[in-house]
RNA sequence: GGUGGGGUAGCGAAGCGGUCAAACGCAGCAGACUGUAAAUCUGCCCUCUUAGAGUUCGAUGGUUCGAAUCCAUCCCCCACCA
């Protein structure tokens, strides 16, 4: 690739690009010295499974490994170890030291099914940070203004609405600008939502003496419900580490009008492909279901083979168009003693507490051996392959034991 | 330091002496419809093997026949003015 090319490549599906000349100049320097930039990205230590939000990012920083790059993870295990006091996010509780030691050894072996590990350098920003005292601290401060923090949108709007914004909200943007300062990052990436963070970096780095990185953001995807950015915490996301079956079983699950995000940013298919695509299915000309059914079964084959996402397919029209039973049924092991429904229905894991287990009775959901019963103080005797099933998803097979 | 506003079920938010297990919205779950979904409609949504009972409304005491609601003390949160 020359550098045009180069250059078209890497850029491809970000959201913002500061800026494509100074990007250039960079790969041509770098060029005639014969080595690759340095590409930032920061990771937050409190969540290890990487889901396909993640994903977004690790394509795009594969593809600048690919083109000769290399790739700085920076694990934020300093900032992780402090958490948000505030206690306003869920996501940022305190870490302990073993649980970033932790953390990160699974962060490692999961990024590494994208990433290329030869072109890949791990660091942690306790590193650095921890060796700062305060006097440190505060003369990294005096390089930032309140105004310019104020200047991130979401600090604009709390601030406005009479919301808290607390030093430490501060004090994050500026450790991770510092971080470019220390590993002297050509280019930093992230999600939009980074776009701030990543310009102070930039900043940070011109005071500093240091030629300022680049800035590149990618698109948050959304998650399940099709509305609200694919998080852990919100439980509406899809783990690269997933079973076939559930990582299939999701994908199918996104809302229709989304999954071009996920063929374009997730899959990578190029954009050309997906419009095409995305316009037979709106002349009609394809099922949707059908393009589902290929997102679904290539992202699955991407982390568990191409027969997995075979398999996978087939097992969810099994049980969800056919509505047979699944051919893996988890077991439970019961005594054969004669019990209630509702406790049965606990003990299988079907249900949370007898009342949950009651309401789906009440509704119709339960059925044993494929008949619906509908007397929720109904007695019981196990029996060996007794099928309990409630709802379209929860299924137990009752062992003797 | 001062002033004001708060803490109610997973979240948001009503309630301000009995009719409160607590309106409403969101999320969640189930049924119908589908393409698996989305949208829509219906039902459920603290715990307990039904009617019924038992624990809940920041904490602890108190006043009352009766408290989420009144009083006292305490803990926590927020904004504003200094």
């Amino acid at each position: 690739m020359n550098i045009e090319e180069q250059l078209d490549f890497l850029s491809a599906r970000a959201v913002d690009f500061f800026s494509r000349d100074d990007l250039k100049k960079k790969l041509e320097k770098a060029q005639s010295e014969g080595r690759g930039l340095r590409i930032k990205y920061g990771a937050d230590p409190s969540a290890p499974d990487i889901h396909l939000g993640h994903v977004v990012g690790l394509n795009k920083l594969r593809e600048f490994q690919d083109a000769g790059h290399t790739v700085v993870f920076i694990i934020g295990d300093f900032t992780g170890m402090i958490g948000d006091p505030s206690g306003k996010s869920q996501t940022r509780k305190p870490l302990t030291k073993e649980q970033v030691t932790v953390n990160a050894k699974s962060y490692q072996e999961q990024i590494f099914k994208i990433l290329d590990k030869d072109k890949t350098e791990i660091r942690f920003n306790s590193e650095w940070c921890g060796k700062m005292d305060f006097s440190d601290v505060i003369r990294l401060s005096a390089h930032v203004t309140v105004a310019q923090m104020l200047a991130r949108d979401d600090f604009s709007k709390r601030y406005a609405a009479n919301q808290p914004i607390s030093m430490v909200e501060f004090l994050y943007p500026l450790v991770q600008a510092y971080d470019s300062v220390m590993v002297e990052a050509d280019l930093e990436l992230g999600g939009t939502d980074q776009l701030f963070n990543l310009l102070l970096g930039r900043e940070l780095q011109k005071v500093m003496g240091q030629p300022p990185q680049c800035v590149m953001t990618l698109p948050l995807i959304e998650g399940l419900d099709g509305v609200q950015k694919m998080s852990k915490s919100l439980n509406n996301y899809v783990g690269i580490d997933e079973a076939p079956r559930d990582m299939y079983g999701k994908l199918m699950s996104v809302p229709d009008a989304l999954m071009w995000k996920y063929f374009s940013y997730v899959a990578q298919v190029p954009s050309s492909k997906v419009e095409e695509w995305k316009s037979a299915v709106e002349s009609g000309a394809t099922h949707p279901r059908e393009m589902k059914d290929i997102l679904g079964k290539r992202v699955v084959a991407r982390f568990h083979g191409a027969e997995a996402a075979e398999d996978a397919s087939a097992e969810f029209i099994r049980i969800f168009r056919n509505k047979d039973l699944p051919d893996e049924i988890p077991e439970v092991v019961l005594s054969a003693e004669e019990t209630g429904l509702l406790s049965l229905m606990v003990q299988a894991g079907l249900a949370k507490s007898n009342g949950e287990a009651r309401r789906l009775i009440k509704q119709g959901a339960v059925k044993i051996n494929d008949e619906k019963v509908s007397d929720d103080r109904a007695q019981i005797v196990p029996e060996d392959g007794m099928i309990i099933r409630s709802g379209k998803r929860g299924f137990a097979k009752v062992k003797i034991g």
